[in-house]
DNA sequence: TTGTACGCGTTATCAT
DNA sequence: ATGATAACGCGTACAA
């Protein structure tokens, strides 16, 4: 009796409420986006038959409709790495406060994931991508990369080869080379240095501030004491274990990541080799128990949910705003010295 | 010339494919998802159409025809939380394995904007939610997950106000339980426990733990050294420099949580307590420098990217055959014992 | 101020 | 096996 014609059930529909109210489909559709030109009656109608069948937006409809999804997509290597973990949730809170939602994706490093997920999220028509690449020189992910009609803001990444992105990048080279500053005022002259491959910028810049630490000091750089490979625990515990192990050792250590800290520790624990004793320690990004090891680990720090934050602002402000062009803004390090780095001796 | 009624350079559409393969658009569709009944010949004029217009789908528009989004809401209180970040790790590789994105929402703890939350990411059309609730008992919020007509999986929360919910749980007690008869075997009789309000299942759960731990032993709870608040750790920082400050302190502590880890270790620091020596202590949950912390942290562990992944594949099962009802799986603990946690002396 | 009507890009149901 | 066509739910230019 009065059956409708439609299937049992399913959601009201913006059609459905315009019926109940007796206006039309549009006036439902501007009470909802709140149009100045609706009159006092009509928002008491409406909004009274919304109540009434509980309407709630189809946000795909409208999606489809207006061009805007309000969403971006944010394409890191690894969630877990701390690091990360705290850029996201900076990234995340801005996001929301601007009416955006995050879709997240998690490429575990593999470049060939990394490339299909910036397309697949291309594809569900996100309005902007946070990117922090796995390879800044891969050029099947840069290409899909450029594609992108929409702002792309980096995450301490450099691409030359494509344009028109936005970045938030770190000042990791004066960060390091102040900490190679700190280690040489305390007398040491043998500093190891354990990094990622220069695939990507914080590599490079890293190494960069421990090349220009020696170089302030007009001091040779100790090539044999320089190890660059995989962000694995496993390789630092390796890098240092040999570093540590060869004729002459060097006094003192800079590991160029948390991930790295962690695989350092586990080889000089294994050896048996005292912190800040035998050998000091500078890492780089902060992490939980950093400041209650013993000793506590002296490191390269910045502000990492500002990065997520920053990283937000940038998309955001070029989303609301299409004219203006991709900017770059670079945040500080701080070296927090803490008693893992001491003097020779 | 030949211009096309279209706006200047906007993305092809399966239209234009269709025109430019002389095919119709249905026949577009059908070649893209793979439809059994489509000729050779077909498939390729329109597999050579789509390569030269660089066709790219419309996932916004396949969803509001089809009805899915492959689309899922993962809710949480914050992702920088290193057992969040696992799980978040772990569900994110599951649910893209299976062809779903993950949208992703941080709600800081704060119960009305995780309330806002659920409701947008149903409004978002998402197939399904994977949620770690705030408060488990908060109405407004329940009401809102209960609205859900798509599944819903909980990660170590149960809400029998709102049924036909999958869940993922862990068995807290047993592993704590475990941690305390450790305890009693190395001769403490007053053991602490730090932990928080009872609003979510894990800190149920363990303190039930902790009180079974003693009533396995018929030995009468101190309830003088239990401590319950909020999950931060300023709040484990008061609580373990409050119970190592009265009359005659704990010989052992109990910490839930990798957060109240911190804020306990604190305490003791700083009080100059030495941990495994002067006072015992067990955590819950890893994390990452907990090994190599001196003396390495006891804590009661589980595997956090599993529990991702298990939610992950709970609600995808539940997505692909909607006749399925709720699951709930058990996942263990397990008491890695280290050493700091000695015999009483 | 409100209503009519069309289109967003797809999928799915019909014929043919 | 293929083509025409009607939805999906909503926004908006235009008419009234």
């Amino acid at each position: 009796m009065g059956g409708k014609k439609q299937s049992p059930r399913s959601r009201p529909t913006i059609k459905e409420v315009a019926e109940r109210a007796n206006v039309a489909l549009s006036s439902v559709s501007r009470v909802l986006n709140e149009h100045p030109d609706v009159s006092y009656e009509m928002r008491e109608r409406v909004t009274r038959a919304i109540h009434d069948l509980g309407y709630e937006p189809n946000l795909i409809a409208s999606s489809l409709r207006s061009g805007s999804t309000r969403t971006i997509g944010f394409v890191v290597a690894n969630v877990a790495n701390p690091l990360f973990a705290d850029i996201t949730r900076g990234a995340a809170r801005r996001l929301e406060e601007a009416g955006f939602s995050m879709v997240l994706t998690n490429s575990d490093g593999e470049a060939s994931r990394e490339e299909r997920m910036i397309r697949l999220l291309r594809w569900r028509q996100v309005d902007g991508l946070i990117v922090a690449l796995a390879d800044e020189h891969r050029r099947e992910t840069l290409q899909e990369l450029a594609q992108h009609e929409t702002p792309v803001v980096l995450l301490d990444r450099e691409t030359p080869e494509v344009p028109s992105t936005s970045a938030v990048i770190c000042d990791h080279a004066t960060g390091v080379s102040q900490a190679v500053d700190l280690l040489f005022e305390l007398g040491h002259r043998r500093i190891g240095f354990v990094s990622v491959l220069e695939a990507i910028r914080p590599g490079r810049e890293r190494l960069r501030g421990y090349l220009e630490g020696h170089a302030k000091r007009e001091v040779d750089v100790p090539r044999d004491l320089i190890r660059l490979g995989p962000l694995t625990p496993g390789f630092a515990e390796e890098a240092v274990g040999d570093l540590m192990s060869i004729e002459s050792p060097p006094t003192a250590l800079v590991v160029a990541s948390n991930v790295l800290l962690v695989g350092g520790l586990r080889a000089l624990h294994r050896m048996g080799i005292p912190v800040g004793d035998r050998v000091s320690l500078v890492s780089c990004d902060d992490i939980p128990l950093g400041e209650l090891h013993s000793p506590p680990i002296t490191v390269v720090d910045r502000d990492r949910t500002r990065m997520g934050e920053m990283a937000a602002e940038l998309l955001i402000e070029r989303i609301q705003n299409p004219e203006v062009g991709p900017r770059t803004v670079t945040l500080p390090t701080q070296l927090v010295v803490r008693s893992s780095t001491a003097a020779l001796g």
